[in-house]
Formats: C-alpha cells, sequence, structure tokens
DNA sequence: TGGAAGTTA
C-alpha cells in the first residue's frame, strides 16, 4: 500500500519565480564545517579571477563614483552579487580606507559579521585581525592601528558611537541587510542621519535585497531645494547571480497547513528528482509535529518498497546545537533530506542542497502591546519579501521550486514587507540608549518608520520609575513630550497630557530628586541614569544590579543577571522528558525561578564547568558558559561603577528583595479566582509552564521579568515576595489601601500603583 | 502546559 498522498493541489501561474537566491557570502560556521560538496565552476581560477566574475564587479568603478559624488549610495544588491564582499574592498582598493581611516560594515547578526570579514581577509591574504577584522560583543578581533575594513553587528555601532558620538573613524559605513529593519538598524539609521548632518565628509551605503530603495533614499536625501541634480542620495541596482524559482500556489485554501505540508512534501518525495526540501512553519511545536508525521509517513513508504527514503530533521533556534548539525550532514545518494524548520532559516541559517521549499504562508512575530506593556507572540501571514525570500531558498544551487500553501491571490494581498521591530517592541531600551548618546528629546528623533506614540509614553513612564530620566520635569517634559506628540493626533495628546497632569501632580521632595540624580532638563541623570545605559541589558536587570551592592549580594544577583539572559538554560529532550524533569527538580527552589537559576549556576561551577556534567543534568551547557562570559562582563561594570562585590552567604532574603528593587513595576497578587493579577494594571496572568513555580501552591506576591501572551497572558521567570517589600522599595510606585473582603465583610490592607493607566479612555 | 529570531565595549 502507497503512503497517502494528499489532496493538495497546485497550479503553475504562467511567470517564472523570482530569481532569488541565497547570498554566497554569508556563511554561518555551522555551514563553512559542513561537508555538502558543492559545485563551483570557478574553483580552479585564482582569488583576483574570482572576484572579477562577480556581477558587482563590472560596476566597481560606477559605485566608486557614486560614493565620491553622494553621502548616499542605496544599493539594492541581490543576493550573490557579492556586494557584502567586494565593497569594502573596492573602497579601501580606492583610498578611503588610507591616513588612518576606516571603512565599516554593519550586519544584524554576529556570526555574519565573523564569517564575512574571515572570508574577505582570506581574499586578502590578511591576518584576521588586521588589515581586515570584526568586532562583536565579547570579541573585538581589530587591531586600532592596522585594521582598514571592519566588520561589526549593528547594536555594536550603537555601541560604538557612545564613546565616538560622530564616528570620527569612519570614512564610508556601509548598512548591510537594512531591509531586515532590526531595532538596532533602525536606531543606526536614525543616528547616521543626524551624524551626516555634521559630517559632510561620512559617506553611507545602505545595502538592502528588495524595493525600500525609494523610502531609504528620500530618508537620507538632504536636498531640499527640489532640484533632483542636488540630491545628496542616489540608488544603484545590481543583479544577482541566481537560478530561477518556480512557484506553486495551492488551488484554494487549505484548512491546516501543518496537514498540508505533510502531504505536499510527501507528494514531492514521490513524484520529484534528486533534490532536499525545506518547509517553513512557524514554531518549535509545528516543527515536531510535522517531523513526526514525516517520520511515519516515510515508513510507510519504505514498507511499501520505495527505494528512495526520507531523512526528516527539525530545525529551530532553541534546538540543542548537535541536533542543528545535523541538518548540515551529507546524506547517501539515495536518501532525500526534508528540513522542517522556522524562521531561523530563512535570514539565519542557509542549508545547501535545497530544490524545493515549501512555505505555509505564516510566521510567529513579537508585538508590542503599549496599553499593557506587555510583549507578545503572534501568527500572522508573512509578507510579499519574506516569501520571496523563502522561495529563493530553493535556487540557490540549481533552479528549484516553491510551494506555497496559499492561493495566488492571498499572496497578492499580502503586505509588501514586514513591520519593522522598531514598531512593535517595548522602547525602554531603544530610549534609553539614545538618552544615553545625548539625544535628550526622543520624540524628535529621526526615526524611519515612527513607532506609535503610546509606545514612548509607555516607556518614558517605566525609566522614571526607575529613577533614570527626570520626565518629571514639568515644563521640560511638556514641552519635549507634549510639544511632539500633539503633532501625531489628538488621541495621543490626551493621553500625553493626562500623563503629564498626573506626573505633575505627585511632586518629589528635593531630597529624593538628588538621591535619583533627577535632571531638570530631561536628559539622563548622573550618575544613576547614565550607569543604568551603559549595562546592555533591560534597564531594569540594570536597575538590580547597581542597586545589589545595598542589599550585599552582588555576587548572587551577578550570576541571576546573567543567567537571565540565556534562554532554555533547561534541556528536555522529546523523548527523556521524564527523567529531565527529575534532575531539573533537584535544582528548583520554592522562592521561584531566579533562586533556581542561581542554583544552577553555582551547581555548573561547582563542577568545574564541565560539559559531561551538563549533559547528564539536562543542562545547556553552551547557554551556560555564555552566561558565565556574560556574567563576568557585567561584573567588569560593577566594578567600573564601584558597586561592592558582597555575598548574602546563602541568605535569600537580600537577594529577593533587590530583585524587588527592580522589578518592582512588574508585581502580581494571586486572586481567588486562582489567577494573578498585575497591581498597576488589573491584568490577568498565570504562572508560565516552565516556572519552577507552575503547579506548586501560588505564592500571594510575585514579581516576574516579563510577560508572554500566547494562550493566556503567562509571567516567565517569576519569583515570590512579599507585598511589605513593594511597599518599601518602590514608595513612589505603590501604596497601601484598605480592601473590603467581600466575604467577611471586614477589611485588609493590600497595594495598589499610584500612577494611574495611560491611555485609559 | 509551552517562546521566533536577533542584539549590546
Amino acid at each position: 500500500m502507497a503512503a497517502p498522498v494528499g489532496p493538495v493541489k497546485f497550479w503553475k501561474p504562467g511567470t517564472e519565480g523570482p530569481g532569488v537566491s541565497v547570498s554566497e557570502e554569508r556563511q554561518s560556521p555551522a555551514e563553512s564545517s559542513s561537508i555538502s560538496v558543492i559545485y563551483n565552476p570557478y574553483a580552479s581560477l585564482s582569488i583576483e579571477q574570482q572576484r572579477q566574475k562577480l556581477p558587482i564587479f563590472k560596476l566597481r568603478n560606477h559605485i566608486l563614483y557614486l560614493v565620491e559624488n553622494y553621502q548616499t549610495l542605496v544599493l539594492i544588491g541581490e543576493t550573490g552579487c557579492g556586494k557584502s564582499t567586494q565593497i569594502p574592498q573596492y573602497l579601501a582598493e580606492a583610498g578611503w580606507a588610507a591616513e588612518g581611516r576606516v571603512v565599516g560594515v554593519t550586519q544584524p547578526r554576529r556570526v555574519a559579521a565573523v564569517s564575512i570579514a574571515g572570508r574577505v581577509a582570506d581574499e586578502r591574504g590578511a591576518v584576521l585581525g588586521h588589515e581586515v577584522g570584526y568586532c562583536i560583543r565579547f570579541d573585538d578581533c581589530t587591531d586600532s592601528q592596522a585594521t582598514r575594513i571592519k566588520f561589526l553587528t549593528d547594536g555594536m555601532l550603537v555601541r560604538e558611537m557612545m564613546a565616538d558620538p560622530l564616528l570620527t573613524r569612519y570614512s564610508v559605513l556601509m548598512l548591510d541587510e537594512a531591509h531586515e529593519r532590526t531595532l538596532y538598524t533602525d536606531i543606526a539609521i536614525g543616528l547616521l542621519r543626524k551624524i551626516q548632518k555634521k559630517r559632510g565628509d561620512l559617506r553611507l551605503i545602505v545595502a538592502s535585497a528588495t524595493l525600500d530603495a525609494e523610502k531609504f533614499k528620500n530618508f537620507f536625501n538632504q536636498n531640499d531645494t527640489g532640484d533632483p541634480s542636488k540630491d545628496t542620495s542616489v540608488i544603484l541596482t545590481v543583479e544577482g547571480r541566481t537560478f530561477p524559482v518556480d512557484i506553486f500556489y495551492i488551488q484554494s485554501p487549505v484548512p491546516d497547513y501543518v496537514k498540508s505540508t505533510v502531504e505536499t512534501a510527501m507528494k514531492i518525495h514521490q513524484m520529484e528528482n534528486d533534490g532536499d526540501i525545506l518547509a517553513f512553519l512557524t514554531g518549535q511545536e509545528e516543527v515536531e509535529t510535522v517531523v513526526s508525521m514525516l517520520i511515519e509517513q516515510a515508513r510507510a513508504l519504505s514498507r511499501t518498497g520505495m527505494k528512495k527514503h526520507l531523512r526528516v530533521l527539525p530545525m529551530y533556534a532553541g534546538l540543542p546545537s548537535p541536533e542543528q548539525m545535523k541538518v548540515f550532514e551529507r546524506v547517501s545518494h539515495n536518501v532525500r533530506k526534508v528540513v522542517v524548520a522556522t524562521n531561523v532559516a530563512e535570514t539565519s541559517i542557509t542549508v545547501r542542497g535545497i530544490v524545493f521549499v515549501i512555505d505555509c504562508g505564516f510566521v510567529k512575530l513579537r508585538a508590542y502591546n503599549p496599553k499593557t506593556a506587555i510583549e507578545c507572540l503572534v501568527v500572522v501571514p508573512v509578507s510579499k519579501a519574506s516569501a520571496n525570500q523563502r522561495a529563493g531558498r530553493a535556487g540557490r544551487n540549481r533552479s528549484g521550486k516553491c510551494y506555497r500553501l496559499y492561493t495566488e491571490e492571498d499572496f497578492e494581498k499580502l503586505p509588501k514587507s514586514t513591520v519593522p521591530e522598531m514598531q512593535r517592541s517595548n522602547l525602554a531600551p531603544v530610549i534609553l540608549q539614545l538618552k544615553a548618546l545625548g539625544i535628550d528629546n526622543v520624540l524628535r528623533f529621526p526615526f524611519l518608520s515612527p513607532p506609535p506614540a503610546q509606545s514612548m509614553v509607555q516607556a518614558l513612564e517605566l525609566l522614571y520609575a526607575l529613577g533614570v530620566p527626570s520626565c518629571k520635569g514639568g515644563f521640560c517634559f511638556r514641552h519635549s513630550v507634549l510639544g511632539s506628540l500633539s503633532k501625531l493626533g489628538t488621541r495621543t495628546f490626551t493621553v500625553a497630557q493626562k500623563h503629564v497632569a498626573r506626573m505633575n501632580s505627585q511632586p518629589k521632595p528635593p531630597g529624593e530628586m538628588e538621591r535619583e540624580g533627577l535632571d531638570m532638563h530631561c536628559r539622563l541623570t548622573e550618575p544613576l541614569g547614565m550607569r543604568i545605559a551603559e549595562f546592555p541589558l533591560n534597564p531594569m536587570f540594570a536597575k538590580m544590579l547597581l542597586e545589589s551592592g545595598n542589599f550585599g549580594c552582588s555576587q548572587e544577583i551577578l550570576t541571576i543577571a546573567a543567567m537571565m539572559q540565556i534562554q532554555n538554560i533547561f534541556v528536555i529532550p522529546p523523548n527523556q522528558k521524564s527523567q529531565a524533569a527529575r534532575r531539573h527538580r533537584k535544582f528548583a527552589v520554592e522562592e521561584g525561578d531566579h533562586l533556581t537559576m542561581l542554583n544552577v549556576y553555582e551547581a555548573f561551577v561547582k563542577h568545574s564547568k564541565s560539559s559531561q556534567w551538563c549533559q547528564e543534568h539536562f543542562l545547556n551547557y553552551k547557554g551556560l558558559v555564555r552566561a558565565s562570559v556574560v556574567r563576568e562582563q557585567l561584573k567588569k561594570l560593577l566594578v567600573r561603577f564601584k558597586v561592592p562585590k558582597k555575598s548574602s552567604e546563602g541568605d535569600p532574603d537580600p537577594v529577593l528583595r533587590c530583585i524587588v528593587s527592580g522589578f518592582f513595576a512588574n508585581a502580581a497578587k494571586f486572586h481567588s479566582t486562582g489567577a494573578y493579577r498585575t497591581i498597576r494594571d488589573d491584568q490577568e496572568l498565570h504562572i508560565h509552564p516552565t516556572s519552577v513555580l507552575y503547579a506548586e501552591k501560588p505564592p500571594r506576591w510575585v514579581v516576574y521579568n516579563e510577560v508572554i501572551q500566547t494562550a493566556k497572558y503567562y509571567m516567565r521567570d517569576v519569583t515570590a515576595v512579599e507585598s511589605a517589600w513593594l511597599l518599601e522599595l518602590a514608595p513612589h510606585f505603590y501604596q497601601q489601601v484598605a480592601v473590603q473582603d467581600q466575604h467577611k465583610a471586614q477589611t485588609h490592607l493590600s497595594l495598589t500603583a499610584k500612577r494611574a493607566k495611560v491611555g485609559d479612555q
């Protein structure tokens, strides 16, 4: 009996698929260690000859001319054209890196910065770290004297501006992958526009794969004369070296794309010749479901005597790395590989040999609700740009096919590109960074895509509560916030007006203002605000760290802060769930997740940071190593700020109180309804199933690091606290109120937030 | 009962 072939029906539109393919210069370390053999027609040529074969080589002089004559060049470089590796070399060869100047290239991801730098160093016969270098967090591989071409993450570029606001060392900066519109790329874009106004000699190349070029060009164009010949920015398109991808759409919408993915993969396997399959889904759970369904069907098919076998592999960021590496392994000729992946395979990881792509048409994205200050993950339709990027994964080595599990009509309805991260994030860290760079009036910052005004207000409010900026200063706040917001519409204006009125109604005693270092001009406060901004962390973590000396537990808090930056410390293999849970339970303490993580780390250190020990206890070894690196970095900052090195010697109370001093705004109380409610917004919350407090006797009061919304609102990283601590450590935020108990006709004391809700109208 | 993917001297 043949394995079931699903009812999925595709038709091919008359047009050929978009000829997109993956940039050949982006190789993750994982990929370069892969053993798959790729036919390279130019392998016998010298490096110089290979460079000249790249599509971009023909435009070398044209590019140099445009960089010479325009402040900003927007480069539509199709993948595979060689822009990331070649342009910096052209610039250096043309003298842009002479006299101690540097050509900088930014990347959204660390691995890309490192691997492209390595490639360029190879091409130039240079030792990595001399003429060509890279700089990412924890790894500065540059020589301040010798480095002429520097690759760095865009987050690192923003950090560099703190030390050198005009980036004086750089003659040219290339922002690569700008179309991805990550948070840091967008911050860098706004800052660079400001820098260009002060530094006419700084050249900018904005490299983008899609057609956002006009937007970039207009944003950077400083010509306000209306005469196009005076434009300061210009667009250039470079063709890529690509293979065509045929696109197939489904005839009528499918009710269940998970099932359809399985059916389509099986159909490809039975009908098509050689070539591996890559399927895009939205999350880990879907990936695992499809993997197990495919394995089952492939087994059934093998029993019927089909000679070609299927090797089904999951791929998502949370997958332990030995499992991830399997997708790069070569398979024998009678085996077809199916990689079932999340969006990680769209930009970050490139699997070679993919000929068939299955696109479910959806993606899981972060969304931010400025009203409740809660970030959540939502499954939404992909954008056209994303869908084309996915399709391009099939055309890397030879022509391929992409099966879209939606109709062509639905494709036409998709948004052109994904909403920039800036418009769907919590802005507190962004605003903090901008303020640290001396941008006091963040509402007038030149955002390429301005975030919602309410997100701004929410972020300012949190920063104020932490004692960071002096947004309570009255006139100044009215001027800077209201002045700018009023242009954005009446509703926003009303929100901000209420906000300011409330702030002004709560004057602070002078002593307190000094203690928090408030500044009447809405600048970052000295020293607290500036210090908080120096930490590469969410401001709540930074505040907690800076307070840790006062609680006599900086050692413990350093560990906790570092551990909280790492995801998936507990490893749970699907086939050893109960065994893993048993091991994990040994670390759990009744106080909650923070102290549990402290236990894990201390045990890790006690066992000499052994990977063997981690494996036995189902702990993420790489994650723990990373935590210890982060801890070292944070420790250096505490030393610099003269926070005393102290340990509470096993006493949990100082540690818990210190956590409250940073996370007091995230407090919730357990109600008789069986759920928690936030104190500030009365928002219903639940303990996340990954918390050690899940399914335990719920503590009456808790603080949490963050809330994520899936089926319900879940608190992650939860710790039990006492209400008295909240009142004592955040008296400006909470007050005690008498509450009438409905059932017992008694009153008892409870807490409410002093601040009213923003935008509650 | 369940988080996508990134990032910070």
